[in-house]
This record gives C-alpha cells, structure tokens and sequence, in this order.
DNA sequence: TTTATTAATGCTATATTATAACGTATCATT
DNA sequence: AATGATACGTTATAATATAGCATTAATAAA
C-alpha cells in the first residue's frame, strides 16, 4: 500500500512536497514532450500550497493574485486539463476540486480520503483493492477503463480534536 | 456480491424495476414516517424509466412535459435530496446525475459501474470489497462514513457490439 | 373543528462550475 | 523569415446548484 496519509494529516516541510510534484512535472513533460508553461506550473504549484483540493475558481482567484491580473476561468481549465491528462494532478468530482498527484509516476487505483472536517485529501495506491475492482468487473463482463475512488470520512488529526475538546 | 449487472445490460422486463422501485420506497417511507408525495414520486419513476442516470435538468424538462406544466430546479433538487436522504436513489458525481438504487434495504457499497457507450449504470454491493475499504481506512486511522466508487469502461453488450460491427 | 405546528411547494433570483468560439501570440522546425 | 502546431486571451454563455421567502397542505394539539 502506498498512501501520503500520514504525511497528508500530520505537520511537515511542505516545501518538500511542492519540489518532488515540480521535479516529477518537469521529468514527466520532457519525457512526454509536453510544455511545463508559466502558467501551468503556477497551477501545480497552487494546487500543492496544501493538501486541500481547490476548486477552478478558487484556482482563477489565486492565480488572479499571484500574477496581479484577471485570469479567465478557461485559463484554469485549460491548465487543470493538461495536467489531468499527464496524471499530475486529480480531480475529486465530488467536490468540483483539484487536488496534486504524490504518485504521478505509478499505476494507481486513484483512492482519496476525504476528510469532513479539515479538508484534507490522502490519495491510495493499493494493489490488492486494484485487483479487486478488477476481478469484480471481470465476473461482470465489464472493461475498466478508469476510476474515481473517494471515501468521505474524518482523519485520525481531527478525531483527536474532537476528542480533546470533549474532555475540556 | 449483489448486482444489477446483468439486469441492466439486457432486454427484461422493466415494469418489475419500477414496480420493485416503488414498493421498496413506499414501505420505506411508512417504516421512517416520511411522505412520499407526487413530485417525489414522479422524480422516482422518471430515474426508473431506465438504467441511466439523468441530471437534474433532465429531470426538470421530463417532469415539466408530464405535468404540463412549468417545474424549477428547485422542486427536482428537494425531490432528489429527499430520495438521497432515503437511500432510494444515488448520485453519480462524475455525471453530475442520479439513478435508482436497485437494492435500497441493504447496506452496501455504492460501486457503479458506468457503461461509456451506452451510458448504463449498474451498481455492485460487494461485502469483501466494503471490508477492504475498511481495512484500509483502519491502518491510516481514517474514520469512513460514506464512500463513492465509480468505476468507468465498457459494459458487456457494447464490447459485443463493437465487436459485432468490426466483423461487418 | 378550530388552532397551532410542521412539512412541502411555488417562485424568483442568483451563485457556482464549466465550455464554446475565435482571434492572437509563442514556440519549434524548416 | 515562413510555416504549422501549440498555447493563451477574451468574451460570451451553458450547465449545475442553492438561497430566500411567500404560500399551501398535512399533521397534531387544543
């Protein structure tokens, strides 16, 4: 099982996150031959100022800022689509949100965990639930293309809270 | 494993669908003291006409023609949030659309899968498959209280189907 | 059976999310 | 520099969903 869940929930050097997404971006389009633009990496780069998915127009606010000029919802659009498509990032279509991909560069079965309280979203890699899912459709006659896998929840971090505030 | 798999992607005999449909529902209702009323369940049988998901728009034009007269989106949302609320009906958030729920009485496991040819939908209840989940979301300490598994690809009868025609 | 209370609906307006269409600019290769 | 492909800017609009408030209908209490 390969999971960000810990990491996700807990306090840590985030900048590190951001570097490891922006080095598998840059690996990833020279190896596709894709065009890693200014306003696309802006994009990741918003999307990984945390572990909370963020919406297209949330995205156009940020980006609005951060370049000091109207940014259009197709501009968001457009780059979510071009790093949806080279599996960078996902969309969590329960939310209307985008959210960073920690493993971009491995088969995945696109499991999110979707915590109620924080926001916070873990993704799941996890072998033997791909084969599941699998074996499921296989005795179903059904050809799996793709999925979207999300559980909604609350995280270790914010039942502790909750447990706390409760006792005081 | 409980389905509709086979059900819904062959010819049958769909008055039982909807006949089943609307005992599960009006039993439910007595059982929880809740009011199955006409819009709600015209909006019930409009999403059991057939395997596919409307939207709520759909839902909107179909229920205005069969009461011939003008329904806000309003009405469809109250309908469908009450169908939600029983359990009688899904939300497909990929597809921003609704469907039936075929086995209403039993707690399961919300897996579709979304046919992308012919836009049928059958659903999966799949006691190992809930376990895992479980599991899962115990070793990372995530408290799961609901989930939504889409699974998209091809159904049997449309893989037959283009089969069929490459033939030809 | 009136009255009080709660639940459901009708209606208008508006918020939120997503695309379409088309011209312009930039980049990579000749 | 000329070409073709890709990316971007801009405006408009489509599609999905909710808010707010007046009205009606159903249920419960007096």
């Amino acid at each position: 099982m390969l999971t960000n869940s810990r990491l996700v929930h807990q306090p840590h050097d985030h900048d590190r996150c951001i570097n490891a997404a922006l080095a598998s971006a840059n690996s990833l389009c020279a190896e596709k031959n894709a065009r890693m633009t200014a306003t696309r990496e802006s994009v990741l780069r918003l999307l990984w100022q945390s572990h909370q998915p963020l919406g297209a127009y949330q995205l156009q606010d940020q980006l609005s800022k951060l370049l000091n000029k109207p940014v259009a919802p197709a501009t968001i659009y457009r780059a979510v689509d071009f790093l949806l498509g080279l599996g960078l990032i996902h969309r969590i279509p329960s939310l209307n949100a985008y959210i960073g991909c920690p493993f971009p560069n491995s088969e995945h079965s696109n499991l999110f965990m979707v915590c109620s309280d924080c926001g916070n979203v873990a993704e799941v890699a996890h072998n033997t639930l791909n084969g599941l899912l699998q074996t499921i459709c296989d005795k179903t006659n059904f050809t799996l293309q793709s999925q979207s896998l999300e559980l909604f929840g609350q995280c270790r971090q914010c039942a502790s809270d909750t447990e706390d505030s409760s006792h005081g």
